[in-house]
DNA sequence: ATCGTTAACCTGACGGCGTCAACCTGAGAT
DNA sequence: ATCTCAGGTTGACGCCGTCAGGTTAACGAT
């Protein structure tokens, strides 16, 4: 922890300080693992500077809080882009894993990020942005025909299912869980995928469950494994 | 508000407190629509009651919100117990279906319930008698042969797919949300009803895209509808 | 070299929060 | 009438976000 007295920035130059508050603000966030260690008074401790100073570059800690979470955001994007390319319902699933072990990996981060009460009345820039790639990946299954209907809805399903999962293992870590999280991510992955592709094919009033679970079986059957070993 | 003083209860009546607070509590969740408003002052100074006569009867801020969100798991559980019977698949729908709904009818509570840090380290009681209905009602559409798979974790998946609805929803209300929330649940219930029956049936190994997609239509086209109107 | 300007930052204070130790008060048994 | 103690209250502490106003030092002009 930082104590000693910052030197003043050049002229010019206060803008460091807000990168340096940032810093700050995310380092708390890592080592004490908790929002709550996420205080005014402490970032500018760490950052070897008085208390309202966050104020010459933060309207107000919502402020500095949405400028954390701006960050994760792009974060969140840069993985998007990274786990694209090949089949895209395989990428579409690599994709959904990474965001769900980033989300495991950086818990409190993530909890600030979706779990807060909404500030702004408009989405955030780096949010919007990060939300286009999710749909692009979509867009890309509903052309092989994997997936049926408008890429936007799809996305906001296939992403509130692997949050749900994210969020609840965050929130709620005393649940019975199973011991494999990564399996529960496969599990999660898989059903929301084939659930999402399933979707658009089925009629609006559904047969008995005894005829269902029948069809079912057959879909299974029916599907020949690969040698290439794709998986969603 | 109840700015007037309390009447002091009688002996061995004091228990009678801890209700009031609980509904004062309540009511400014419900009123002010932010958890921030629930305050120990402001409770207290609804209750008609200084502010640490809250410590009378709960140990501490987090006591009372935990106390608050136990009433909110017994919620949860009634409306498991009322929308069973019938077919076991349509039944889990339309459990999944009143609890989105009930969520969205209450965002606050059900923020405070389900995207609070954690307190304690074990379930409490109410949360593991309302998981235990998710499961019961899963665990009859094992029996019927329409879901396959351990029941306590396919019910982990359905409850991860409406949670990450809900909770997005109530947190991101900024984003692109289509019209109809009504629909969106739907979508969002559908696919993860049969995201799950599919999930068991699935190779380790997926063959790719272009078969894939072929064999999705045929399973639509193989489902006759009901003329019962059966929907999950 | 020095001076004035002003960006960069600090001091001190306010009200509100959760929490606690200490005190009061009155209903009911004796 | 008195005693007891459940059922409260009072007042204070330290922490929080926030703000008005003061201080300091970098730099262009002189």
């Amino acid at each position: 922890m930082t104590t000693t007295r910052r030197v003043r920035a050049r002229r010019g130059e206060g803008v460091l300080l807000r990168e340096e508050i940032l810093r700050a603000a995310e380092a708390l966030l890592d080592e004490s693992g908790s929002e709550d260690a996420l205080t005014l008074r402490a970032v500018a401790m760490r950052a070897g500077v008085s208390t309202p100073s966050v104020y010459l570059h933060f309207a107000d800690k919502d402020a500095l809080v949405e400028a954390v979470c701006m960050r994760v955001w792009g974060e969140f994007g840069r993985m998007f882009t990274e786990n694209l390319g090949g089949d895209p319902f395989i990428a579409l699933g690599k994709c959904a894993r990474a965001y769900a072990r980033f989300a495991l990996d950086h818990p409190v981060q993530y909890r600030v990020l979706m779990m807060r009460a909404s500030t702004g009345p408009g989405v955030p820039p780096a949010a919007a942005e990060c939300f286009r790639h999710m749909v692009n990946a979509v867009s890309a299954c509903v052309e092989t025909r994997v997936l049926e209907g408008d890429p936007e809805e799809l996305a906001l399903g296939l992403w509130s299912a692997v949050h749900g999962c994210v969020s609840l293992l965050i929130a709620q870590p005393s649940f019975p869980w199973p011991r494999d999280r990564e399996a529960l991510i496969d599990h999660i992955v898989r059903m929301a995928g084939f659930g999402t592709a399933l979707y658009s094919r089925l009629p609006q009033q559904l047969p008995p469950s005894a005829e269902l679970a029948e069809a079912l079986d057959d879909f299974g059957a029916r599907l020949v494994p690969d040698a290439g070993g794709s998986e969603i």
